[in-house]
DNA sequence: TTTAGCACTCGTTATTGCAGAGTGCTAACA
DNA sequence: TGTTAGCACTCTGCAATAACGAGTGCTAAA
């Protein structure tokens, strides 16, 4: 089952050329190639093999081939030297962080629109989880007298609100009051654990200072408690029509719905390593995702892993640019991020 | 020019059974509708004369006629009759507002979900103006020596935040001050003057209170200058891919590219009356929008226009359906908003 | 082991023929 | 004068056919 050298040059070559062309390889015009010095005749005995050996398949019984799944999986494992980045997309990376932005959702945002015009993919990024953000600030403003907005400032700058209603019964100054104390004692509890905090470490103190604390404290610690999940930003979205192998009406709505339902594409994402990884075709695991590759980097700040960056392309997808870019763009983005909140 | 009695039944007719079935109609089918009583060569002699009109026209020498614009337009202003939404229908809609939701943004973003469900169309909603809205509270939170969020409450419970960076030789106990008399003038002056009305009325005030009053607030008016246009809410962006008159790779194209380019499609809307509007075809001066129509309501608090609810769908719409459907719904909307905000 | 040669397969494209749907026109009818 | 029946004509869609080109698999010779 170990290939030839030989076996490894032509399929390489043929992966290569499809990238290309998107038309099936025919051992006539790997002939032709100067890195190839054999017949057809061989290349055509080579390639039986390699079909047989499932890295290479026919579309039709007298067709060229085409790379497999397997062979895809080979060509990423074991044939992609890893290429530098021409100077004019570092450039372009580089104007991601040029101007000064400092939301991190926008510097975020920014690098999926970017990342999809580069590679003319479909670029996802997955934002960084709120909930394990800390909580910097609580502040409670009355809108009228039953309504009022919960705004929470985390750490790295991020705003949640939400308008909630309380019984008309309620004291405002008592509402201030509580404001302040949970700002004193929740102050640093990351988002998630805020209502368990609530309950373990500040009813009490609540107790005794304010009446009615309960009533209160139940309507805020609900609002507090965030469904908020990763925010996914995407960069041409359509981008995908213009692939040669999504001409069909099917599949195209196949994906773009898939696309458009948020969820799954970002649970497809979300459980992904450290680092880089390629899935290709139906290791995505998801019918929609049976043409397409998608590659994911994950970037941090310090140590601490904080979201994805994800190019979604069809499967005869340009492996090893998107690789370096995705190397690039996320520690680059690490780096700005690092230094952005870290010293804070 | 005055269409007769029966060619306006014959138009009304063609019309109601291409929007059916998206297929051209002929003499013959026509003259076995009950509606009609004369023969199919009558019905060809009248539709030669709808042709020559413009009402009508074939796809082809010898096919059936469908409705040009001109005859979808006729329709859309004449024989339409004010259908009513049968209850299902109603009780759908009902459901929008049957959950206590308070952000507006929220309401408004489930109203588009629903109404593409509904019509199996494409929804978009465009939000309430932000700059509009009359500022309730700013407040300013440091994230560390030189950063921190300026935060606006509208008196609708929107909030927007902005990152800004200030420098280092500012003294918090002023910034604290600055908010404060900011607070005190600015409360209720809408977004779009808070600019102008703080170099008007506040400046001076700050200048006796404030020391550095001027580098700080140079930054903190900048902050408070919002680009933050309507947003723009989809729901069923992929529907039109089912729409038999898009099996067109390069239709698709078109419609989707345009329908992902927000500002585009905003600006299609934006630029609508009071009350309800139907757009058709190429009404809206848009290439991508050449088979589609556009039906635009409006919906408002209390006197006021607040935004836009669309439907976009083939011209071949279900016109009936859709525009009282948007009626109902903009009308609950406005009801509903007027309610939860007017009275505060 | 490599290669040249040849028969064979399949997709693509163009051509043809044919059925079905629909039209326009004319002549007859009420 | 308006309506209708009839007929020739046109166009689409589909299926069958043929020709071509690209490519394969196999065999036999180098």
């Amino acid at each position: 089952m170990l290939l030839t050298d030989r076996q490894v040059l032509i399929l390489q070559v043929i992966v290569d050329d499809f990238i290309r062309t998107a038309q099936p390889v025919g051992s006539r015009s790997l002939s032709k190639k100067e890195e190839i010095s054999f017949s057809s005749a061989t290349i055509r005995n080579e390639m039986a093999d390699l079909e047989e050996l499932g890295f290479i398949e026919k579309t039709h019984t007298s067709s060229g081939r085409i790379p497999s799944e397997k062979g895809y999986r080979y060509y990423v494992d074991h044939l992609l030297l890893p290429q530098q980045l021409d100077s004019s997309d570092i450039l372009t990376v580089k104007s991601i962080f040029a101007e000064r932005i400092y939301e991190l959702e926008k510097i975020v945002q920014k690098s999926a629109k970017i990342l999809s015009e580069m590679t003319s993919y479909t670029s996802i990024v997955l934002g960084p989880a709120v909930k394990d953000n800390k909580l910097r600030k609580l502040q409670i403003v009355p809108l009228n007298q039953d309504t009022a907005i919960a705004i929470i400032v985390t750490d790295t700058g991020h705003v949640e609100n939400r308008m909630f209603h309380f019984p008309a019964s309620v004291d405002p100054g008592d509402v201030e009051k509580m404001v302040n104390i949970l700002n004193e004692r929740l102050a640093g509890v990351p988002l998630v654990d805020l209502h368990a905090n609530i309950y373990k470490e500040v009813a009490a103190l609540l107790r005794q200072h304010i009446k009615n604390y309960d009533l209160l404290l139940g309507t805020i610690s609900e609002t507090l408690t965030m469904p908020a999940s990763e925010k996914v930003f995407f960069g041409g979205k359509t981008n995908m029509l213009n692939q040669p192998e999504f001409n069909d009406i099917d599949k195209i709505r196949n994906l773009m719905t898939m696309i458009e339902h948020e969820d799954g594409i970002s649970r497809l994402i979300r459980k992904n390593p450290k680092g880089i990884s390629v899935r290709i075709g139906r290791e995505n695991n998801n019918i929609a995702m049976e043409n397409c590759s998608l590659i994911t980097a994950s970037y941090s700040m310090g140590e601490e892993k904080l979201g994805t960056i994800a190019i979604l392309g069809p499967t005869r997808m340009e492996y090893s640019r998107v690789i370096s870019l995705l190397q690039f763009i996320s520690t680059d983005l690490s780096k700005v991020l690092t230094e952005l909140y870290q010293n804070k």
